[in-house]
DNA sequence: CACCAATCTTGATCTCAATCAAGGTCCTCC
DNA sequence: GGAGGACCTTGATTGAGATCAAGATTGGTG
């Protein structure tokens, strides 16, 4: 875990402070924001915490994928949280780790040290909305998650994941999400297990029979094409209309 | 769903809006707060809010017992919140019902308009940042209920419930949970297996199972005493020594 | 290029919980 | 007290996904 030389960029350059932290990014505490944060790199496989670990800092994902993950007692393991681009890591007014935090991908992050991040927070009241607006999405992406754990079948799983993940890669870029999308996979069929709640045989036979029936498109074992976004949402099993929520 | 009168109570007679608003309980915005509220009540089985009905209120409940599910296009339905005494409902910032909300009990609620109680949250800043606490320690929640969703038997399932309504009991008259314990379900079967994404049968096998090796007692359908709290746990799956987090 | 390890696929079998079905208990209301 | 309905229990059977077990594909390395 290195640290990385402290850079000074502006706003335009760092649209992950802007977006995860910055609500009105012409806020006068952008500036304290701005001296206080570092970068920190982690390579792919790297754990970031383990649960109990002491964590002095919380952070916004800049680039790469972490999840987070909690086990039981005999290995079993359930993925709780999957971190991308310009999501928050790390929950001021606690300085332990609640989750194991790992790196799938390399993964850069933008670091605030806990204590003045906090400091700023009780100062500057729209840090901490901006906060809470962040945490309620979170809830809502954990409630749909646990709707998707407790009652979707495998193929309804793996359908859901691939909506979830084209989805959110579309965001990013264009615009809505339909008709052919590509994308990267960017977790293994285990990792994939791990979040669905299966096994990884059952998440590749589940892949395998998508592709069988030409609901996705597959080059390689880790690049997707979706010929047609809406066929695919047949398959999840969600509502058609309802969509996210705003 | 009617309203009840507009009643002053001071705070000794309203921990809920201290515990759940009001996290010093000498702030000066308490006053407005206790001017703007006002209380309603449900009767058991009421609906409180369909998915998507609009919602002009946010509020911390005072008594009973409410959930949140979410439901698929064809029927299967999964709980994604329980609502105990204390617990806030509502989301700053949303006009709209994310999920049905369901009084399971007779609920009474501590109600606050929409409108001025966001605009109070913006001038004063501790209730964003009392809000935000509560949030986090949800999602905490929701994650845990992750775990149970994707990695648990039907057995640990029942026993994990068990569990957090016992120690939840627990925590608003006693102390730490250990030893004998008592509590009233506060579920029926259907609503345990809406929570445990189970079928009904299911739950109720696993708990004759339960009680039949003697970790519960049974008084009527509903009236669970657990000799040992210990034992019960050991069957939850969980870690022993971790406990929940602070 | 050949080797090795990591990752993924596919097949055979088993198991836990779902499903289908029948009764039982308790409570309320006439 | 008896009828009706909500809620719960238990049994028999089925089925989706787990488990066990080989192999196949991929990519990196000497």
């Amino acid at each position: 875990m290195q640290e990385i030389e402290l850079t000074h960029v502006d706003c335009a350059d760092c649209p992950i402070r802007h977006r995860a932290v910055c609500a009105r990014c012409e806020a006068p505490e952008l500036d304290q924001l701005e001296e206080m944060k570092y970068y920190r790199s982690f390579e792919a496989g790297q754990t970031i915490a383990w649960t109990g670990d002491k964590l002095d800092f919380v952070a916004t994902m800049v680039s790469g994928i972490a999840t987070l993950s909690q086990t039981l007692e005999d290995g079993r393991t359930q993925m709780v949280g999957l971190l991308l681009p310009s999501d928050f890591m790390g929950r001021p007014g606690r300085e332990v780790a609640s989750y194991d935090v790992t790196a799938t991908t390399e993964v850069v992050m933008c670091c605030f040290r806990r204590r003045p991040f906090e400091e700023l927070m009780r100062s500057t009241p729209h840090i901490a909305q901006r906060l809470l607006e962040m945490t309620l999405d979170e809830l809502d992406a954990a409630r749909e998650w646990m709707l998707l754990l407790g009652r979707k079948t495998a193929r309804e799983k793996i359908a859901s994941l691939l909506a979830i993940i084209a989805r959110r890669d579309a965001s990013l870029t264009r615009g809505v999400p339909s008709g052919r999308m590509e994308f990267d996979l960017p977790l293994t069929r285990e990792a994939m297990a791990d979040y669905l709640g299966l096994t990884l045989e059952t998440v590749s036979r589940q892949v395998s029979a998508l592709k069988r029936e030409g609901v996705i498109q597959l080059a390689g074992k880790r690049h997707v094409s979706v010929p047609d976004f809406d066929r695919l949402m047949l398959e999840t099993g969600d509502d058609t209309d309802g969509g996210m929520p705003v």
